[in-house]
DNA sequence: TCTTATCTCGACACCGATGTATAAGTTAAT
DNA sequence: ATTAACTTATACATCGGTGTCGAGATAAGA
């Protein structure tokens, strides 16, 4: 099992190549073949099989590098203080990739059927929820909504603008005062 | 080509039930096979092939009707007067339809490349905008927002509550409530 | 009842994708 | 420079899906 020799440098340029390329094809097309993304990736097909056993194990990998880098990119987020800024900021910040995430994660949902990466989906929309309810609890957020539902809302606008996005059907520049106005005015809209 | 006899009882009876059980395999499963759909259909695979002549046409067909259902359902809807009272009928009426449909959309996205079907869709969208126009003139609904993205939020809501349904995470007595709360909120929401 | 349309059954060719195997070439570690 | 690790090229087995065909069974129209 353990070699003498470490791991050549040019496998893991590859190795990464690929999960790079993978990363792309499947958030585009949930159904993109090895073929396609090895193309996409520099390589050879076989070549994949050297760094991962099968399909299911590279979307695996695939899933968990990006969840792992959402999470470091919202880590040094502040959620303290006024949970309505706090919201403005972390929609600003993260709708470009929740939208990659969610899109990669129906790439997975065909071929994957671990718990594990979906209890890891889980915590990120936790987060957002525990916002909401604090801005529940303090009054700045509306209350006859559950904050479950409302942090769906959350998740479905910022697809949806991303999905706008890829068609052009938004501009680059409005995109995120747009999306950060929806989604801060439906929860903090009157009770009605 | 036409023959002297007419087209027998059951061989209609059997053509419908394919479109039904189309409907329903593609719905909650846009990859659904042949197969499949013959199952569900209680005929054998070789028969659809009777009535239609390849996957994309009994697809297409599916499609077809659903919009003529879901346009016959909605036409009836009284859309004039105050735009938000009318925009909380139509959205009371419509999101379960929308939502079939929108899945259904998706398996066509894989086995259509027909512009006639994109312009179909289209049409029931653009009635919604158009109410969405008349309500911002109106004073009625929000201006800071365009209507185009206004109509997509529209979309993305009637969605999201369907999915959650058939997740079981919103209760069947809430669901008219909360998605028409949440969308007349969203597009009355103040400018902030 | 007779006739014809339609359905079933089983088989088949074809395609694209996955995964394996082997030999020969290339690249990096030591 | 030597050696082991890695990549390529190519071929193959397998699987599931689509679409076709022909023969026999069955149901409906006249």
């Amino acid at each position: 099992m353990t070699s003498s020799r470490s791991t050549r440098r040019d496998a893991l340029r590859n190795r990464d190549a690929i999960l790079d390329a993978a990363a792309r094809c499947l958030s585009d097309d949930p159904g993109a073949s090895m073929s396609d993304i090895a193309k996409a990736a520099g390589v050879v097909r076989v070549t994949i099989y050297g760094h991962f056993a099968s399909r299911e194990e590279l979307v695996e990998a695939v899933l968990i590098r990006t969840i792992d880098r959402s999470e470091a990119e919202l880590a040094e987020l502040d959620l303290e203080g006024d949970p309505v800024a706090a919201l403005d900021r972390l929609v600003r910040r993260s709708w470009r990739i929740v939208d990659t995430f969610h899109r990669l994660l129906g790439a997975a949902e065909e071929a994957l059927s671990n718990e594990r990466i979906m209890a890891h989906h889980a915590e990120p929309m936790a987060r957002v929820q525990a916002l909401i309810e604090r801005g529940q609890r303090e009054g700045s957020m509306r209350r006859d909504l559950s904050a479950e539902w409302l942090t769906t809302c959350f998740s479905a606008l910022l697809h949806s603008a991303a999905a706008e996005l890829r068609a052009g059907r938004l501009a680059e520049a409005d995109a995120d005062r747009v999306v950060a106005t929806t989604v801060v005015s439906l929860l903090t809209a009157p009770a009605g």
